[in-house]
DNA sequence: GGGGAGCGTG
DNA sequence: CACGCTCCCC
């Protein structure tokens, strides 16, 4: 028996956008502290990770641990039939082939419920060893998103290179080169005006390239957290991570593109 | 050598904005004592001129007046790239084959750095004697902005008619006709209520036919000046002004077209 | 607070 | 391809 009730149906929403274009179906892992998804994308390069705490919600059951195979693009239509300020709450029995969704308004006049036919999904698991990343690199997931955006249209691939002194952000195409260096900042909290810091952790210098239309779908994450921590490592997936705040984390990994000058 | 700096990337971006639709590469000719260019529209009806001169950027150097042919589309691209508070440097070498621009954000916290590809353009320059005019109007750029956007959902050609008592656009198509006046105004500096007052300097009234949708393109021109002078002689092109301050102006000149009543 | 631009959806 | 939504700029 699942129950688990968010307040605020946006959250879960905006969740959801934010992993269905890299993965059409996904098993959901509940257990007595929360919710765990991993998924690969369809190309098997990039990696979902997603944990819900029990804490997070405002109300949370789960009496045995239980696997959920759901496809999002069901689940996302679903979601889009909740305002984003309906509490949600999700219900699934015992070895239960349907998951119940219900959505009650604000002010408690409209109650929805769907139920959604679970799947059976197999899942090639893969283990993700806890690394001691290279260099780590904080800021704001706005920023990302923009820099991603905006690198879209000089090229497709762009490469991240972390340093002491920042970290920097490049693509090529046909029309020319662009380059967006952010420099690391001692995050000066005294002063409230300071916006949105970048801070860069550095062991070592990295660099990795990187397909730029998977960032685009990890910016998707970015209306999640304010922040946005990118973990470097040589030869290892970088990782990209979204703080949900009291809630929980969504990690995408993302395997480095062989660098064309190596290639040879 | 070139390197030419302004405070705010927006000024460039506004300007970019306001010619690359009807122009899609252009060459710019850096001298001494500043930036020209020059242009034919595509179908060779609408010429734009901009002048930018040095004393207008914070920074500008030219050591051997020197052409650059940009593509405006590819331009365009990169200058999303800047904040509109960027600081925008722009550098060439000498006989270079890439423009460099950078942008520094305002708290010099970011540092973005592109390369365009320049182009060999052929351009057929045109002589464009000073002229007397007979009528010169000035008004408020804004409006100027709106009345050719109400008047392009009655009809593809504007007639304007400046006479001493100010200066009447009008045009009409299959649901109608619809004409604007706006009276000549003496300038009343002391009351500063006055908000866009409308000049006519006549010597002789004129009246001229002209294709909407070019000055819909020209109008774009208005978030750089907030007033735009139209210099009007008969069998002559039509020019339009927007003085930018401090810098410069952007010019456009487009021929009237023959009056059907006289087409019989 | 209103308008414009970019992005995603039907 | 057009509409609606959201973020950004004015």
């Amino acid at each position: 028996m699942i129950e688990a009730t968010l307040p605020q149906a946006s959250l879960l929403k905006k969740i959801i956008e934010a992993v269905k274009e890299l993965v059409d179906e996904a098993n959901f892992d509940f257990s007595e502290t929360g919710i765990r998804l991993q998924a690969m994308d369809k190309s098997h390069v990039a990696l979902s990770f997603l944990h819900l705490r029990e804490e997070g919600f405002s109300e949370y059951r789960c009496d045995r641990a239980q696997t959920l195979g759901i496809g999002l693009g069901s689940l996302s239509k679903i979601l889009k039939c909740a305002a984003n300020d309906d509490q949600v709450q999700i219900k699934a029995s015992d070895s239960a082939e349907t998951l119940e969704l219900a959505f009650e308004s604000a002010g408690k006049d409209r109650v929805s419920e769907f139920k959604l036919k679970l799947m059976d999904i197999d899942t090639d698991s893969v283990d993700v060893p806890d690394m001691d990343y290279q260099a780590t690199v904080s800021m704001s997931s706005q920023e990302f998103a923009r820099i991603v955006r905006d690198l879209l249209s000089i090229g497709d691939t762009v490469s991240i290179d972390a340093t002491k002194q920042g970290v920097r952000f490049s693509a090529s195409g046909d029309d020319g080169k662009g380059s967006i260096l952010l420099k690391h900042q001692k995050t000066v909290d005294d002063e409230k005006n300071t916006p949105a810091n970048t801070t860069v952790q550095i062991n070592e210098p990295v660099s990795h390239s990187l397909a730029l239309k998977y960032l685009s779908n990890f910016a998707k994450a970015a209306p999640l957290a304010d922040r946005v921590t990118i973990n470097l490592i040589e030869d290892a997936p970088v990782m990209f991570e979204f703080k949900i705040s009291d809630i929980g984390h969504i990690r995408f990994y993302l395997a480095p593109q062989i660098d064309e000058d190596m290639d040879v």
